[in-house]
DNA sequence: GCGTTTATCTTGACGGCGTCAAGATGTCCA
DNA sequence: TGGACATCTTGACGCCGTCAAGATAAACGC
């Protein structure tokens, strides 16, 4: 059951290659990135990956998957240290939604629409879902109505969801250029005033 | 100077590329576009795009840089159609953003930060600079202030940005699902709401 | 008008890619 | 102990981007 990485059974393949895949991903960017070249990292055959992940889309879907929660750790770590006012909960959220972005751009990429995922699987789409019902449940607390019976409060999330995604990808894309000069805290300053600007 | 498609000399090939790139950029996506299946589109060798782009990513540029001038040309077809009044027009902005991305979203993707892009040329950053300072001008007319010269305003630009930004993103990666339910004019409806929360 | 330079496009080759089929090598359980 | 099964390798296929060499047409100097 432990890794074995010089018999011919490599022992936990599966994890290795979700792994060396982030890795991967990171350092390649996702047009960059390619299942053989996974493979040989972990020091395999170009088709092992076929055998636990089907295809490169599976493998990209997998990493997905496993980062949408991540995704939504990051910004529970950010709550379990930020006050227990219902806005300052959203901002901390937001702020985890950067963390994410920056630290993982690629994987973030990935996660959110990239082409080469054509079909998510199901768990996927839980985990992506997981994390918008997060987000939900922070405007659900600020505002007292579940944005699931109120158009204006789901209104709320939206707005909130598409503001720190936004500043997020802008930020990653490296068309933010003004903001991108700052140093983190000052960064995390402009992104907390924008956000607040929401929930006045 | 006209196009001909039984020479040996297409005539206006360059031309021919870019338009049939689109198409194919639309129909597989960034992660399906290929050059050689543009030439074959065209009807022309496999390694005749080389001629007048260089490589792979000088197409996929070229097409990034004609993207962002109509992104911007969207964004004033709006404007030209709405009231006078600064709010509105920023609202018209966001609008023809929207339009862009909701007709073109492979090609929204590859303009704002898709990897396949590696090296930006000069002409590209500026078109893509061009579509900011539009947006930058629609809130110093709200504010009366130029966002150059003063960071909250600078704020008010790049909370409008990412809030449009990350809008037509989620809209167009399939994450948004209640917003995508609604047809046209709800929809624009709903995201006039949102960027108002902004300006309020 | 003619020859030559230049721009444009084709052909063929190379290695890398994803995927599939067939085979090799371990593991596990009856 | 032996056969079924999971796991991994090998080899092949066509597609890809890129490069070098060659073919063709246009442009230009004379």
């Amino acid at each position: 059951m432990t890794a074995r990485h010089d018999t011919y059974h490599h022992g936990d393949l599966r994890a290795a290659l979700l792994s060396a895949g982030e890795e991967v991903l990171e350092e390649l960017g996702v047009a960059g990135f390619s299942l053989r070249h996974v493979a040989r990292r972990v020091g395999v055959s170009h088709s092992a990956p076929a055998h636990h992940f089907g295809d490169a889309q599976g493998l990209l879907a997998a990493l997905a998957t496993d980062g949408f929660r991540r995704f939504l750790a990051a910004m529970r770590v950010r709550q379990r240290d930020s006050g227990d006012d219902p806005k300052d909960l959203l901002l901390a959220s937001g702020l985890g939604y950067l963390d994410f972005a920056l630290a993982a751009p690629a994987l973030f990429r990935l996660m959110f629409g990239d082409d080469r995922i054509k079909h998510p699987p199901p768990e996927l789409l839980e985990a992506a879902d997981a994390a918008f019902r997060h987000l939900a449940g922070d405007i659900e607390r600020i505002r007292g109505v579940s944005p699931f019976e109120d158009l204006e409060v789901m209104a709320d999330v939206m707005a909130a969801w598409s503001l720190a995604h936004g500043f997020a990808e802008l930020l990653i894309s490296g068309r933010m250029k003004p903001v991108q000069a700052m140093d983190r805290p000052a960064r995390e300053a402009f992104f907390r005033s924008i956000l607040g600007r929401l929930i006045a």
